[in-house]
DNA sequence: GCAAAATGCGCAATCGATTGCATTTTATTT
DNA sequence: AAATAAAATGCAATCGATTGCGCATTTTGC
């Protein structure tokens, strides 16, 4: 009984193997494939022939040990399925891929925990980079330092730590609080509550002080019985307006922390009968696709997530690119949608 | 001038640091950090106290050349900001992470080439196993036929390539059809008309032919201009309803290959003063969060993304962990969604 | 026609972790 | 105490690609 060769050993073709076949040595049969000067034409077009023939791919494993890069860039974030992270994704995606990285995702869900353990394993991946959005529950930062320390590229964007100095991309969070409040007030709307996430996150923090910063200059006395703090879920959306609507002095309009809880809050106040906007006034914040299409639609502020992960994408090629460590944080703009949650003045 | 060791080689400690620290071999760190048993206790604790002081992180890219394993599952879907695909990656997500597999994610953005250049990108990064859903443009299949070829663990999900055998999992797209088009016609509609997706991915041709089936069933002539094939883009779904539109004699009801393409037939038909569903009954597939709360409501087909997901990570980690290779096609059930877009006969 | 320069290629070490086999150390038995 | 068994650890090759250095061979210059 015989064997062919190729029966022998089924692994996969190596630059040794295509170094066999032609008689000359892994060497060269390297540098072929590497386009390198230093080996003639002839040469190459023989080496890149039998590599084509013996199907041979690259082990990019070897390689990235070798060259102590990975050409991959880690992105973390707390949600895939929410319409403004995917869309952050799409656009580092798109920048990173053009530019010859890979980019390996995964989502924190949130918890502290998980993304603790998703960065340490990209670091032991030896990503060349991290793009991150921290996880909500997230309060110790020891895992995303060790890259700084050890000067490894990393980016933040949208939620940052403000006590590691990198690179970071947000959108002026204060801005659009501050914006959504006045356009509550230019409604006509008097007690404005709202619903903010937890305040460790400075988006959130932002947002907050931008809402309050309207009101004073609108001369509305604050009132902390109309700020709930929660993180934001469906179910917390409505629990939230529960406790809202059964203080003995209820808001008029309530500006919801994201789009979520805008619209469970909407639907459970259209369930008690109460109207929007006329009763109330309801906007959110991130521009989900559902807002625009639900009815009321409902107003909020866009944030330009594909825009964002396209710089991020760009903010990190260039750390690793260039040795050089001058950090910045990029504000994107935020834009008011009024829609009809908050469109009392038309009725 | 005298030189710390430590800012001499700045590089990561590996385990010949560990070993040099405590004048043992390379081999028994190893075995110590792996916890093999042959390795007395004493010298273990040793060993971790040593890796933890210098902040010691295992070398993936090391370790997974020599095991020739990544322990690296890759997912390959259409677009990440679909709402359905972005949740059969959360519960892939979840399930390889949880047995301790890393995820890459990529988007093929529907385009062949980039899927092709995905593929092989992963591929040479020694994935242990692929999930895909195959891009609409994709044709030839060469780039995934070599993963069955070089027995690599291929799962394909939602949309599938039928010539290539190995696990798949797939919605009923042909009862999730037929039962679309009995629904419209239980409503009492009768020029059903439908919007199809490209006819090389079964799921639409499928979604057709269930869809024909039931016309058949229920004695209702097929009427070819009624059915239009485009890949199901928004703009493309308000050309389609203008082309229907202007027939002679247009259709009194859209099934629509997907929510995104029903939502902007809606649209269009509202701004034409077309009232749905007295005058035309509208019903898409895949269950977007959006179709729930747009007015009106879009009736569809829900499709278990999240429970896909898990499915598939499962099907791809036993592909990998055993060798056996006995494929399966798991067939999920859809569920029709009746909401207002359809529902005539309830006015 | 001959030294000098340029060209083409190979040797062997390296990246960091793993593992079969060998060797040393310790424990047990008689 | 010697002999044997058992336990603990080390040696060296390996995974596949890369690269500094060096050796031939060819080309160029005068």
């Amino acid at each position: 009984m015989t064997f062919h060769i190729d029966m022998i050993k089924n692994s996969e073709p190596t630059i040794h193997d295509i170094a066999r076949e032609l008689e000359i040595s892994a060497s060269t049969v390297s540098r072929a494939l590497n386009d390198n000067p230093r080996i003639s034409l002839k040469t190459k077009e023989k080496i890149k022939a039998v590599a084509i023939s013996l199907g041979y791919r690259p082990n990019t494993l070897a390689s990235n040990l070798r060259n102590k890069k990975s050409n991959t860039i880690g992105i973390v974030v707390p949600l895939i399925n929410r319409h403004f992270f995917s869309s952050v994704i799409s656009g580092a995606e798109d920048v990173a891929f053009k530019a010859g990285y890979n980019v390996v995702i995964s989502q924190s869900n949130d918890l502290a925990d998980k993304e603790i353990n998703i960065v340490q394993s990209m670091f032991s991946n030896r990503v060349d980079g991290l793009i991150i959005s921290i996880a909500m529950q997230t309060n110790t930062f020891e895992h995303l330092k060790i890259f700084r320390k050890k000067n490894i590229p990393l980016v933040f964007f949208d939620r940052a730590v403000p006590e590691i100095e990198t690179d970071k991309i947000v959108v002026d969070d204060y801005a659009g609080g501050f914006r959504v409040a006045q356009h509550l007030i230019d409604q006509g709307y008097q007690r404005i509550a709202h619903l903010a996430g937890t305040q460790n996150l400075m988006t959130y923090f932002d947002r907050k002080n931008g809402y309050i910063e309207a009101l004073r200059k609108n001369h509305i006395p604050y009132d902390e019985s109309l700020v709930i703090i929660n993180t934001l879920t469906s179910n917390e959306g409505v629990s939230a307006v529960q406790q809202l609507m059964s203080l003995k002095n209820p808001p008029d309009a309530i500006f919801c922390g994201n789009d979520t809880t805008a619209l469970s809050a909407m639907i459970y106040l259209r369930d008690k009968g109460i109207r929007i906007p006329q009763d109330i006034g309801i906007v959110g914040f991130s521009n989900e696709p559902f807002s625009k299409v639900v009815s009321p639609s409902i107003s909020t502020i866009a944030q330009p997530g594909f825009q964002m992960g396209q710089k991020a994408a760009e903010l990190i090629i260039r750390q690793i690119e260039t040795k050089e460590r001058t950090f910045q944080t990029i504000v994107l703009a935020t834009e008011l949608i009024i829609r009809e949650s908050s469109s009392r003045k038309s009725f």
